[in-house]
DNA sequence: CTTGAGCGA
């Protein structure tokens, strides 16, 4: 009794991992096959051409007055900004940057973007709308509308 | 280090 137990584990046990192996690779060899990722990764632009520019990347001691004059370069700079958390006045480490046209800022953007800038690599794109203001409609506020 | 806030001219 004993014997035919050992034996048919250790059969079992040796021909396992090569039986499953070859089975798995090859099932998996012809269901996927070295193709391109099957997830449907889209690659839209940035965002829509605008004058203002968004800038991450930038180092802590990176002021509105560096982005600027590193934006310069490309073109006229409107206005530069460095984001920095008001209520502890610690920067946030992105900025945004204003161009007076569209070839300067894309200009800009094509220029700085993976650049190093105060030893940090900045990325540059066109920056959207801040947030918009909410509704906000409470009891108080509305003097008998709706 | 990845989407900002200000109001006095």
């Amino acid at each position: 009794m004993a014997m035919m137990r050992a034996a048919a584990t250790a059969t079992v046990t040796a021909g396992t991992p090569r039986g499953l192996r070859g089975l798995l690779f090859s099932t998996l060899s012809s269901s996927f096959p070295f193709n391109p990722p099957p997830t449907n990764q889209e690659k839209p632009p940035p965002a829509e051409p605008s004058t203002n520019l968004f800038v991450s990347g930038l180092n802590k001691r990176t002021t509105s007055e560096g982005l600027r004059d590193a934006f310069a370069k490309f073109g006229e700079v409107a206005h530069a900004r460095v984001v920095t958390d008001r209520a502890s006045g610690y920067s946030k480490g992105f900025g945004f940057v204003r161009y007076n046209t569209l070839e300067e800022a894309a200009a800009g953007i094509k220029g700085m973007d993976g650049q190093f800038l105060e030893g940090w690599v900045i990325f540059a794109e066109y920056a959207r709308p801040r947030l918009p203001p909410p509704p906000l409609e409470s009891n108080g506020s509305m003097y008998g509308r709706q």
